[in-house]
DNA sequence: GATCATGGCCAAAGCGCTTTGAATTGGATT
DNA sequence: AATCCAATTCAAAGCGCTTTGGCCATGATC
């Protein structure tokens, strides 16, 4: 393994040009540099990575607490969330550390991870509406951002979220123009903000057009085909039965499906539904039969920038600066069709 | 934010006498350890991780790769068997690092992990017959565990198992006890060496009581309660239909479950199931009604364990010492009875 | 012809820890 | 009393990188 100074002897230069060659300083000349690149390729030179932090300081790692109490394991959104994170930092060589934590010691966890110095940002996501996180590493003085919004109107710290309730408005509009009048909701567990916000945005945009939101067409549970077949089995026993359902996910949306084919009614005919995507690259809206209506986010791309939030912290970027609210697209496809009779 | 030297300086200490009395060695006097880590613990003291990775020339951390490609995401059991590592590293304050792979560069992801300085180790899951990663981790002489086997009979690196032969061959010997004749399998997919081995102590099992593997009882897909309830729809269309299914997983047998209900047949009754239960804590398998006859083995325990041969690597043992075989039990209980007529 | 920038390079001082080799002490051994 | 030994402690040399503060030409400026 070559380092640093075997590669400057070769080249009959200092260290330190070698360095700045390598890091792109513009105090080293080009043809120098081109030189340095060609025979660092050559040996496949690669820096120390705990040399370079110890002399630059930082961990050149950004922190994730894996909640292995929590349900989000049993869902993929983690995951895929976790995946566009890593897509941006690896381009910067910043490792992602994760973080496990056994049952109830989660914030121990965390508490652990800003007090040490093996990663220089943290990154949390499913906030709920009192998150303690978010005040324990304020405390800290630790930088982090968020993947959604806790209750807190002026936040003091990074965040990046979807407009959940717009999208849901927007969702809940569509199919009242299309004419249905008894619209299902399937949600996340209330205790997370963005279904707190999905269920915002659906009421509002009954109550604007006079209707009172039904607690009996709605549901919360986690994000599994299993629940969706569930919660639309309750719904259409209901009477009269709904005749839309707007969806959190498409793992629900997959096991509602399920429930129409079962009871012999027609997605899109029927029954419509719209359902939130949060494009997963096993499950795609548009190849379903029939293609299947949408909210559509992707969240490894909110991954991805929620990472470039992170690296923008370390850069000495205000916090308060970093704080972004993504538009949701409505797309409309076959699961969605004007109100049976109409 | 305090540092070795400040801490020597404030016990009148040299540097060190302090890293000795911190790390355990014996050559320091008791009283004066008692000393150190009583300040230590008033001033928060916490090692630069950086720095001290310099020193040692270990990284401090184990590498993981994240198969954002495979289907490993949509299902529980990478991020729990992750979750047994980590509670395993965290006792020694080693990192787990993860890779998320774009695409097709998973091999590139594992190379580069291998190539740089930031993982001491690298953990593999899910292996296949003939998987690529090994002789490239080999050929780089990098350490790594492996959760499973390949194909390889004497292989020359360390590994975890279950076995997957034994436990599907006693659930399946267990079943025609019980009289049951057509007896179908639902397994995951035949890429991963796990699959194969369960489907060969399937076969075993039959052929021993001279019953040939009927392959419209036998089914491979993703480990999900979706693919489950598929599976056992089709099953139950066969003519005859089987008593009894052998299941890879509790989500592939909650669909399973599914189907026998919307199917009108009763579980432990009319179909047995056993199905390999992994231990997760969101799915008791005791707790089910009827409860869940399993083949059982945690895989978080296979985490833990893995994390430690992974250690183990690094203190020097020999890979070929470390491969373990883990048997797993048949915990019988109310989904399987006598087959129907018996 | 003296003075100044400027571009390009280097020596050396860290970063905060571990570890080698040596020094010091006091008691046990001859 | 001289010697040895084990128990403690320390000074200093790294680990491999970045970065500060020069240094030395060269050419432009007065």
């Amino acid at each position: 393994m070559i380092k640093l100074k075997d590669l400057a002897e070769r080249l009959g230069l200092s260290p330190t040009t070698v360095s700045r060659a390598l890091n792109g300083y513009p105090e080293v000349n080009e043809k120098t540099r081109q030189r340095v690149l060609e025979v660092a390729r050559q040996f496949d030179y690669r820096p120390n990575a705990s040399a370079r932090r110890l002399a630059t300081g930082r961990a050149g790692a950004i922190g994730a607490v894996l909640p292995t109490n929590r349900n989000l394991l049993v869902d993929p959104h983690f995951v895929e969330f976790l995946a566009g994170i890593g897509e941006r930092l690896v381009e910067d060589e910043i490792d992602i550390v994760l973080s496990p934590t056994t049952g109830d010691d989660e914030m121990a966890s965390y508490r652990r991870m800003a007090a040490g110095t093996r990663v220089d940002a943290i990154i949390l996501s499913s906030p709920m509406v009192d998150d303690p996180r978010v005040p324990l590493l304020l405390k800290l003085g630790f930088p982090f951002v968020i993947h959604g919004r806790t209750g807190e109107k002026a936040a003091a710290h990074a965040w990046l979220d979807i407009d959940n309730e717009g999208g849901f408005r927007h969702a809940t509009n569509h199919l009242l123009d299309l004419g249905h009048e008894r619209i299902g909701l399937i949600n996340g567990e209330l205790r997370f903000t963005y279904a707190i916000y999905r269920e915002g945005g659906y009421r509002e945009a009954l109550r604007s057009r006079g209707i009172e939101a039904d607690p009996r067409l709605m549901a919360n549970g986690t994000m599994t085909d299993e629940f969706g077949y569930r919660a639309t089995q309750r719904f259409l026993a209901e009477q009269p039965p709904p005749t839309a359902i707007v969806v959190g996910s498409m793992m629900l949306a997959l096991g509602a499906f399920r429930a129409l084919r079962s009871a012999g009614l027609e997605l899109g005919k029927d029954v419509s539904i719209i359902a939130h995507d949060d494009v997963f690259p096993f499950l795609n809206a548009d190849r379903m039969v029939p293609p299947m209506s949408t909210t559509r986010s992707s969240i490894r791309s909110a991954g991805t920038r929620v990472a470039e939030i992170a690296i923008d912290l370390l850069t000495g970027h205000p916090p308060a600066r970093l704080q972004e609210l993504w538009p949701v697209d409505l797309v409309i496809r076959g699961s969605t069709g004007p109100a049976p009779g109409r």
